[in-house]
Formats: structure tokens, C-alpha cells, sequence
DNA sequence: TATGAATGAGTGTTCATTCAT
DNA sequence: CATGAATGAACACTCATTCAT
């Protein structure tokens, strides 16, 4: 219950009910209650709002950082990416009823003029960027774009997912994906 | 300006206010000033904010159908494929600024337990529906599937289009679909 | 019950409990209350709290053109300031509680970094050059100082009347006073 | 660093910054960071914020009592009278930014319902009654009310040299004053 | 004594919705 | 039909004060 933790409870809790009701129709209160943490004192570790915000972008940062870390040890870019790919499926019925948590925070903190948008994009930047370093590993000398088509495969399958709340579009969009990163040696 | 005029400049106002701001950060009054009409008097016509949010998901079904309805003259399934993507490349500057319409108000909606989200799941899964039988047209037995993945690619693309607020990202997964498109007689 | 006069009733609420209890310690709800108006409604004539403070002052400026526009008719500039002086005396029993209205809100506002403390300024600024311009017409060319010298024994002993809860220190004053213009010419 | 060092630091820090942004307008927490003491450990000296403020309140009447020690030794009682004045021309430039200590504490006071108004009014009549003792000894017998009007002049002056922002307006009242006092025997 | 952390009541402000005319 | 005005339930944020160690 010590003060390092619940700054860490606190952006863990915000992350998951921001993901989950949207940033706008969350209150303080909905994250204060979800870390069990009294309204007043969030402000003893959070400023503002956004601030809250970007520890829980922050937090997506760190999960995005050790999903790749652990998928970096397989023996070969394809196998890779296809496990990057796996992962997103067995996420699904997460998907299904909330989205992708980057996806539809970048969507929602579109719309604003803070900053924050771009700690958003910043976060999205290094995951393509990983993928594109992949594709090239592979040779490819679109890389850039490969990598860019792929992610967006999966913001846009992950919008339709949750918009028809239908896991079974994530999977069968999983499988296409790594038939496709087969064909591209 | 008499009733069913006005009607119809609140709802194409708030399509507009709505894709440019996002729901929850729009109110009433933005709506109402953007149609030039006075707040009192919108609740004339719609009588909640949600009536005025389903308009403008109508008035984007309207424009769906129009954009498929020019597209259905075009002498095969896959120009008229390519056409739709051509279309939503043409309008990759908004995209940018502001994301795809009915992708971002899907996302919003998403979030809440209205039966909105259903609304706009409608309207998305006629564009898809439209878009299967294009393949079905070509002889694709899993054109159900490449429907989605050819819809999911575009939200995808307009996702990351607006967060790097980059138009060429558009530009580049337009072409790259028209080639897929292309190669999949 | 109409617009404009509900507007007017806040200013004047606003100008007498903010003399009363001064700006911070006055909540919007103490203003609405006095005004006999829901609090929600405050927004709907004034925008902030600090806009419901300059209607204050611009209440008090009202008020200020007003005593001097009584005091203009008067035979000679030393009746004219005599009269003045007298008005304040008038006032004592009002300053003895709270002060002079004007002075408590300058004191109040300098601390702040609005401009509001410059609307005061200015209202103060106004009756100084009245002030002068009777000294002018008496024939000083110390005109200037004179009238902030005027000036600043009303507000010192108001401050003082207030402190000490005791009117008659502001009567005596005001006694002192018009022996000293008397002896002016 | 001792406890009652930091009682005093604490004491001298709230004198500064309660005059520099008022009483209302300053936070324990601002108090706390101008002496370099943990907020918390505030309260092991001062168990409420009006303690602190009595505190500032004690440590203007020290000031007071040392300046006023300092003008006993001179020859006359109007040599001591102008030496007053001169101190208080001394300080118009702290007077232009935060008006006089006393005074502005004692405006925003008198808006409360403490018994800190007494206090800061007990300081200001110790101050009052040394002017009158002047005067007495200059052999006037109307002491009191030269000695109001004195202190109330000071008062008023800081109030316009803090309001106009103009250390000059303190200056020429000050020689004014000076004038004034030598044409009294 | 010392201190980071906790607490909760209060404040200004926003906004969907309703109402009187 | 039209409209300015009214309403009240939120919400983000602040701060004096208290507590545990």
C-alpha cells in the first residue's frame, strides 16, 4: 500500500477502465475507485487528468515493449511477426469488447489538442518500427510499408471486432495475416 | 428555412461537428451553431442528444450509399473495388485531420450502452456487405473474408493516417490494395 | 423576472456580498443565493467568477459617476468636495463594517495577476481626476497631489473606521478634512 | 536546524509571502516550501493556518516595535514623526507591489469572523497610540486625531501607490506629510 | 520530532435537457 | 413553431488538516 505501488496501481487501474469506457465518459472517480485509492489523493500522484492519461499510455508503452522483447528471441523475422500476430488474436475477446487499447486512445485523444495525441503516435511508431525492421531483416525493401499495412490490418480488424463484437473476425483475419507473411519471401 | 430544411442542416452539421470533434467533446451548442439554428429550437426536432448523433450516422449511410450507388455502373467488380479505394484515398487529407467518419464515431460508440454502436455496426456492415459481393462477382469463395480484410485495412489505414497526421500513408496503402485487388482473378 | 434585470440583480448581489466577504471567501453560490437565482443559471449571464467581479466594479463605477453627477451642480469646487467628504462621513457606519467598497476590492485584486486589478485602478483613477480638476479650479497648482492626498486619507481612514469598527474615527476625519480644504484657497 | 529556529523561519516566511499574496490566496504548502519545511511537519508548530497567520501577525509587531525602539533616541517628537514618514517613503517600492504589510492583512482580515482582526487592530493601535505620544509631546491636545489622521494618510497612500503601482505617489505624500507635521507647532 | 502520504469537503465550471412565452 | 432563459446534476481540481511510521 506503499507510494511507488499505488502510483503503479493507479496507472495500471487507469489504463485498464480507460481502455475499457473511453477517456471522455471516464471520471477521476471511476479510476480513483478502480485502484481503490480515495478521489483527493489520485492528486498527490497525478496532477491532472492527463496526466493519468499519459501514465496509463505509458503503461501500454511498457506492455508493447515486453511483447516484443519476448517475441525477439525466436529464430527468425517471419516467426516473428507471426507470433506478433498470434498475440493479437489470443487478445480477441478482449478486442471484441473494447478494442485495441492504443487504437482506440489514439482515436479518442485525436480529437484534443494536448499533447497527448503525440505520446500516442510515439508509442505506435516504435512497434511499426520494429515490424519494419523485421520485414527488412526478411529483405524486403518495402519494408516501411509492410509494416505500416500490417498494423493497420490489425487497428482495422480490432475496430471491427469490437464494432460487431465478433472474435471470430480477429481470427480469421490472424490466419490471413500469416498466410500473407508466408507468401512475401 | 421551414422544419424538414432545418431538420436536415442539424443533422448535416452534426455529421460534420461530430466526425471533426468527436461525440463526447461536442455539445449540443456546437451543433446548433454550426446549423445556424438556436439551442431551444434543436429539441424541436431531435429530442435528445442521441436522436441528433443517430442523424448523423443516417446522413453518413445516405453518403455510403450514394458513393456505392456511383460505383455500381462501373463495368467490373474490380473496378469498382478499386474505385472505392480510390475514393477513400481521394479523401485522405480529412482523414488525416480527422480520421475516417464512421470508423471514429464507431470507436466513440463503442464505449457506451446505447444502441447506437449498433446503428453505425449497420451501416459498416452494409459497406461490407456491398464489398463481399464484389468478390463473390469475381468468383471468390472466401469473399466474405477478403470484405472484411479489404474494410479492416482501410479503418486501419485512416486510424494511422490521422494519428501521424501523414496523408501518404493513405496514398501508399491505397495503391498497394489496388495491386491485391488486382491480383486476386 | 427578465433577462437584463436578472443580469443587473447578479451584478448588484455580486457587488454587495464581494464587498461583504470580499472576493475569495465569496462563492458563486453565496452570489446566486443573494440573487435569488439557481447557480447554474450565474453561467448563463457571466461566463467566469472573475467576469462576475468586473460587473462588480463596473457596479461600483456606476455608482461613483452617479455621486459625482450629484455633486457637479454644486455653487463652488470647494462645496463640491465638501459635499464629498460629507458623503463618505454619510457611509461610515457601512465602511465600519466592511470597509469602503472600492479600496477593500483593490486591496483584494492586487494580489492577483488578472487585470481585473487594472478595471479597479481605473475606476479609482476617475474619481482622483475629478478630484483634481476641483482642486484646479480653486486655483492650486498642486492639484494633483492634492487630490491623491484627498483620496488616500478617505481610503487610509476607511481602513482604519473598518480595523477599529468605529464610525466616529471616519467622522472626525471627515471634520479634519473639510478644515483643510477651507484652508486651501 | 532546532525546533524553535524553524518556528521562527516558519513565522517569517508566512509574514512574507501571506503579504505578498494574501492570506487567502497562499497555501500552507507555499508557507511551508518559502521556510524549506515538510508540509506535514508544519503542524508539529502551527496546529491550524490561522496560527501561522497570528504568527506573521507577531512578527510584524516585532518589526514595529524594533522601528518605533529605533526612533525614540532622536531629539524631537517631530523629528520622530518624520523620521516615521521617511521610513515608510523608504519602503514604497515594496508598497507599489504588495501594499503595506499591516494594512493588507488587515483589509483581507476584517472580511473573517476570527478574533485575528483583533490582533492585527491591536498592532495597528499600538502604532497609533507612539504617533499620538508624539504629538502630546509637541503639546497638542488634539494627539488623537492628528495621530488617526497620520497613520490613516500611510495607509491610504500604500493602498494607491500599491493599486497605481507607482512608488512616486508614496513619495510626494511623504514630503507633503513632512511638511504637514513641521507646520503643526 | 519529522515527514510523506491520505482524506474529504468544497469550488468553479460545463452541459444536456426543460420550460415559459 | 421558435427561442431565450432556466435548471441541476455532474466533473476536475484544491487544500487544510490528519495520520502512520
Amino acid at each position: 500500500m506503499r507510494g511507488p505501488g499505488k502510483r503503479e496501481r493507479l496507472a495500471g487501474a487507469a489504463a485498464r477502465v480507460l481502455h475499457e469506457q473511453g477517456v471522455e465518459r471516464t471520471t477521476l472517480a471511476d479510476i480513483a475507485q478502480a485502484a481503490d485509492v480515495p478521489v483527493g489523493n489520485v492528486y498527490y500522484y497525478f496532477k491532472t487528468k492527463d496526466q493519468l492519461v499519459e501514465a496509463a499510455i505509458d503503461t501500454q508503452a511498457d506492455h508493447l515493449r515486453k511483447t516484443i522483447t519476448a517475441l525477439d528471441p525466436l529464430p527468425s523475422p517471419e516467426e516473428r511477426l507471426k507470433a506478433l500476430v498470434r498475440g493479437w488474436v489470443d487478445g480477441r475477446d478482449v478486442a471484441a469488447r473494447f478494442g485495441c487499447p492504443t487504437g482506440s486512445l489514439a482515436a479518442e485523444l485525436d480529437k484534443r489538442a494536448d499533447g497527448l495525441d503525440r505520446t500516442v503516435a510515439a508509442v505506435m511508431r516504435r512497434l511499426i518500427d520494429w515490424i519494419e525492421a523485421q520485414f527488412t531483416a526478411m529483405g524486403r525493401d518495402d519494408a516501411r510499408e509492410l509494416a505500416v499495412a500490417l498494423f493497420a490490418a490489425y487497428q482495422g480488424i480490432s475496430l471491427l471486432t469490437n464494432t460487431f463484437r465478433d472474435p471470430e473476425l480477429m481470427a480469421t483475419e490472424g490466419r490471413r495475416l500469416e498466410r500473407w507473411i508466408d507468401s512475401l519471401h
